[in-house]
DNA sequence: TCTGGGGTCCTAGGACCC
DNA sequence: TCTGGGGTCCTAGGACCC
């Protein structure tokens, strides 16, 4: 029996995720915008076909949004992520062979069903996941990653049914003819830009290229991709692993000039990396931080620059982390500036049973780590942030904008949906 | 006026060692 | 005039993903 993967991606998520609790908004053109409202992130069908582009800046889109009667959702990270968990554990009661690739994206692997066929048990799994979650999916089926991403951009496309099937070879064949090479995944602008010079256009062109010939030009990871579309399967399910690094950083609501507004908004995304750091039961060597204006505003002076330190002892410490970052960004911080954004990234993260005995430098102070993981408990108890740490600040004159969110309706108990 | 946030992997080249 | 060679480790930067 030969390999077969199913990508399941949910369709326009974070536009089905607002139809689920809003049922009007079926049928409507509807966006969600990035933090901050900058960007358009997500579009329902009907957005698409009014022609707004995915990516692009909000203002830019504006007038035909206005024009177009067009709903307009700033995201809901917290409602967007809860509806993604629960696709997730629906989907895991089929296979345990899954891999939960991004947000609103998983391969199983469905080759294992003796007997059914690989078609209908995919039909099957998208009818169950729309009635368990309200979510409509996209599946589809191929013997490699990179093909069954192509299956599923095809699926996506047949209204209704959203399940293809391509393990056929000489289907793969005529599919990929017609298929832009940009159009594969792992391959982006500067890439298809160097296989245009040498002369390949298609997906078809390039499975028929030597592997190696491709090496030259794309690295490894190029070759992959020709094998990958020949069928072969390269790259397999993976397994969850804990972050490497982990970076909390965000544009401001408006510009900000003062250090003191610079420090109470880096605390804050400190205080949010550590939440993240002791949640994978980690610890980190060490941090960077960056702090920038806005490189749009060509009349405004533009400085950029970065910071990194390194702890005698991995921590998971939020008070060291936070009085760190702020050492460094008096090193970085120069006034005369409008800053757009700043963020730290903890580095080089290692797992917290993982104890190392260094000879000359004092053991870190375990109370202030316990402290850490007591604070995460009674926040996560009694709803985000009923404790802080002072440098952060209660004015938050800095802080994105999001004026258009829905309600959180599944993880605040204010906000939950109403039955009238 | 307004332009996201959070990740991973690979390679080239420098530093350093014997 | 001649001025080694080979190996490893680390980092910055560039590519990609959602």
């Amino acid at each position: 029996m030969s390999v077969i993967f199913s990508l399941v991606d949910c369709n326009n998520f974070y536009a089905s995720c607002e139809r689920i609790f809003n049922p009007s908004l079926d049928n409507k053109p509807i966006v969600v915008l990035s933090n901050n409202d900058g960007c358009i992130i997500a579009r329902s069908n009907e957005a698409k076909s009014l022609g707004i582009s995915m990516g692009a800046p909000y203002h830019e889109n504006e007038s035909l949004i206005k024009k177009n009667k067009v709903l307009v959702f700033s995201s809901n990270y917290q409602l967007y992520g809860d509806i993604s968990r629960r696709v997730m554990s629906s989907l895991a009661m089929f296979t345990p062979e899954m891999e939960v690739y991004s947000i609103d994206e998983a391969f199983l692997r469905l080759d294992k069903f003796y007997g059914q066929d690989p078609y209908s048990l995919a039909s099957d799994i998208r009818l169950k996941i729309l009635k368990w979650t309200g979510i409509p999916t996209s599946h589809g089926l191929a013997p490699t990653k990179t093909l069954a991403k192509v299956a599923n951009k095809i699926a996506k496309k047949k209204n209704g049914q959203n399940v293809f099937d391509l393990t056929n070879i000489d289907i793969q064949t005529k599919t990929l003819a017609k298929l832009p090479v940009e159009d594969i995944w792992g391959i982006s602008r500067g890439w298809s830009k160097r296989l245009h010079n040498i002369g390949i256009q298609n997906a078809l062109q390039l499975r028929e290229c030597d592997p190696s010939f491709i090496r030259n030009h794309l690295s490894v990871i190029g070759e992959r991709i020709v094998y990958e579309l020949r069928g072969v399967s390269c790259i397999g399910l993976e397994k969850v692993m804990p972050k490497k690094n982990i970076l909390s950083s965000k544009s401001f609501g408006k510009l900000v000039t003062e250090l003191e507004e610079v420090e109470e908004a880096l605390a804050n995304y400190a205080f949010r990396a550590c939440q993240k750091l002791r949640n994978q039961n980690s610890k980190t060597q060490g941090i960077y931080i960056f702090l920038k204006t806005n490189k749009y505003r060509k009349n405004d002076l533009q400085y950029s620059n970065s910071a990194t330190k390194e702890f005698s002892h991995p921590t998971s410490n939020t008070s060291l982390i936070i009085k760190t970052a702020k050492l460094l960004l008096r090193e970085i911080y120069q006034k005369g500036f409008k800053y757009q954004k700043c963020g730290i990234m903890l580095i080089n993260l290692i797992p917290s049973s993982y104890l190392q005995n260094h000879l000359f430098e004092q053991a870190p102070n375990q109370k202030k780590e316990y402290l850490s993981k007591i604070i995460d408990e009674i926040n996560h108890r009694t709803g985000n942030e009923s404790i802080f740490f002072a440098s952060q600040g209660i004015k938050r004159s800095w802080k994105m904008r999001c004026d258009k969110r829905s309600q959180r309706y599944t993880t605040q108990w204010e906000e939950l949906a109403k039955a009238y």
